[in-house]
DNA sequence: TTGTAAGCGTTATCAA
DNA sequence: TTGATAACGCTTACAA
């Protein structure tokens, strides 16, 4: 039903395109608006790019030409002359947690559009040569600056995207480089408010999964998990640490991990939700209840942590909001603003589902 | 502990920039290159994207001089007399499933990255003159091809980006113009299959959760329930279709309609594992069991599908290979082949969990 | 306020 | 095979 477009012939190999006149209907040119309205090439590029620096009727006499020709400026020259491209580069780290990235994206998409930039994204990937691609693009002029949401930085012989001269946000993660601004959640605040919960409910026999080894985010969640440790002298040897990457598959030997164990714990605070929910599934397929036997705390609130069983007590991050906020941030760089504060850190929230409960009697009835 | 890169000033503010003798140290041009490597800029430009139309021994001269001087060629002046950007543009559609469009995208990225394209992405969003500025990133001459996963188009004032002149490719959706190639998963075979293994488990009466109206999966996908429907004979009154959009929240009010329901339906087929996940919790939170009283069939194969409770019965769309076959297909008609089959359609798989089970016996012990 | 004209850095055409 | 040189389409001093 939908009506075809027309689009010229059906298949036809566009070949005889060569000849000089009008090819069908060309692209219109900054020079063929000027001529229809009346005016220089200079005054319509005015009219479009400073419209107070002309004659509002000038201005009114362009605008109808442009659109009358359906002319859009092309974007290279443009860029080749202004030396800006108006695109910004958005470095995703190997693909995880889909779902919390690709909220984090939405908030920088969001400001980008908005503000007239185009977003292209670098997936920091499996594929060699991939990191180098990334690295060409920015030092090829094509981008008028970066959003990292990765701890690592794309480089390519000692040669970072640091050093092309573009500002650089880095976004859920920092990158270990005092001049790129950062904004990252409070991560150990939020493993504090996941464990002190677990403890505030009796829980004394903790669990950690981890994060990668070294992990920005990880190592500072850690720090606040071992705080509340501290603040409620549990016992070294009643604490785990699994270690872990944030997804699924970690989950799951975490879970195998946990009823391997001569001596379960019953509170685990999980540095991902994909991590707690892999978890659950395993223990209680393993006949272990949740919240009866263990509490499981997740972290990041992506909306699945709502659906599963029962429903994850978990960390909400502001997704949206630390990709916004980057987006914001670096717009104003873009716009010669100088450099705000280093560190913005936004905050998570504890929300308490049915995941967490007290903790069981300790040694009595249990198997 | 991370050297801090060198990044030049604070922030001059770039004034006295204006002096020809080296700026510190600026970025290598062409011309540079030449000189170092004692050819023209031509040469070096050969050298560069025509390899085998320059001798051998000049070739790794010119090579050397790049690597020295640590040249990366200016993609605006390159664009802007080529012709070509080697960006792609992907369309986005309003956000929905995030787990599903990441591996597709992920298929994309993988493709196009390895042939030296460029990813922008566009969001078919909520905010205004969002695809406004879609239309004019493609007539601005700034991209090479696009890849569109949803069945619009983005356009304005009817001029769409099928006009633009570049190869436009469709991908999970058909457009509904018989120019773009488009890849899709078997929507019919798929739901007769959902619903075949249903019908097969002893399921009489049907609840269908639908896509969104006249959604182009939506239309395909109900043309294969009707026929299994139809080829089972089940009476017309036992089969109920409920409205839907793929999303949670279409899961949880196609629940409670479910439940609001005085003969329920034993085997429910849904159109994306949102909805069956969402619908899964939200009947078993009102007591109702997951096999035993209901069978569901999910759609698109998602990784939570296989961590909810019980497991999901689904179809596995080939997510990653709908976007990579879509990418080589848009790869090939960049490269100058004639468009290939209008019409690519690869195989959904279904994948039997625990979220279904032979139908309970009718009219005996149910409340 | 508007017009003129000089580039921006590369690739393609044409000779050599 | 290589080199000179003219575009590519736009923005921006500078002049009018």
């Amino acid at each position: 039903m939908t009506a075809a477009t027309g689009q010229g012939g059906g298949g036809e190999g566009r070949k005889s395109r060569r000849s000089r006149p009008r090819p069908e209907r060309a692209k219109a040119l900054i020079a063929d608006v000027a001529r229809a309205a009346g005016v220089s090439t200079a005054t319509v590029s005015r009219a479009l790019t400073a419209p107070d620096r002309v004659l509002e009727a000038t201005r009114l006499r362009v605008l109808e030409a442009v659109r009358v020709l359906d002319y859009t400026p092309n974007a290279a020259a443009r860029q080749l002359r202004a030396g800006r491209s108006r695109a910004i580069l958005v470095v995703v780290p190997k693909r995880r947690n889909p779902p919390f990235f690709s909220e984090v994206l939405h908030g920088i998409d969001m400001e980008l559009s908005a503000a007239g930039y185009a977003m292209l994204m670098g997936n920091l990937d499996s594929v060699d040569g991939k990191e180098d691609y990334l690295v060409d693009l920015v030092f090829g002029g094509h981008l008028d600056g970066a959003i990292v949401l990765s701890a690592a930085v794309p480089a390519r012989d000692g040669r970072s995207i640091l050093q092309a001269g573009i500002p650089v946000v880095a976004v859920c993660a920092g990158t270990g480089v005092a001049e790129v601004p950062t904004v990252v959640v409070d991560d150990t605040e939020c493993t504090l408010a996941q464990t002190r919960h677990l403890i505030g409910l009796g829980h004394r026999r903790l669990l950690y999964i981890a994060g990668p080894k070294g992990n920005y985010n990880e190592v500072r969640r850690y720090r606040g998990f071992e705080a509340a440790v501290r603040e409620a002298g549990l016992p070294r040897e009643d604490v785990v640490r699994l270690e872990g990457d944030y997804v699924f598959r970690a989950g799951v030997e975490a879970g195998q991990a946990f009823l391997a164990m001569a001596r379960r714990p019953t509170g685990v605070v999980a540095t991902s939700d994909e991590v707690a929910i892999a978890f659950m599934k395993t223990i209680r397929a393993a006949g272990v209840r949740v919240p009866q036997d263990v509490s499981l705390v997740g972290f990041d609130g992506i909306e699945f942590a709502d659906f599963v069983e029962p429903t994850l007590t978990t960390i909400r991050q502001p997704r949206f909001d630390l990709g916004a906020t980057g987006a914001r941030i670096l717009l104003g760089l873009l716009g010669g603003e100088s450099p705000p504060q280093p560190l913005t850190v936004l905050h998570g929230e504890l929300v308490v589902r049915d995941s967490t409960a007290p903790a069981p009697l300790p040694r009595r009835g249990g198997s």
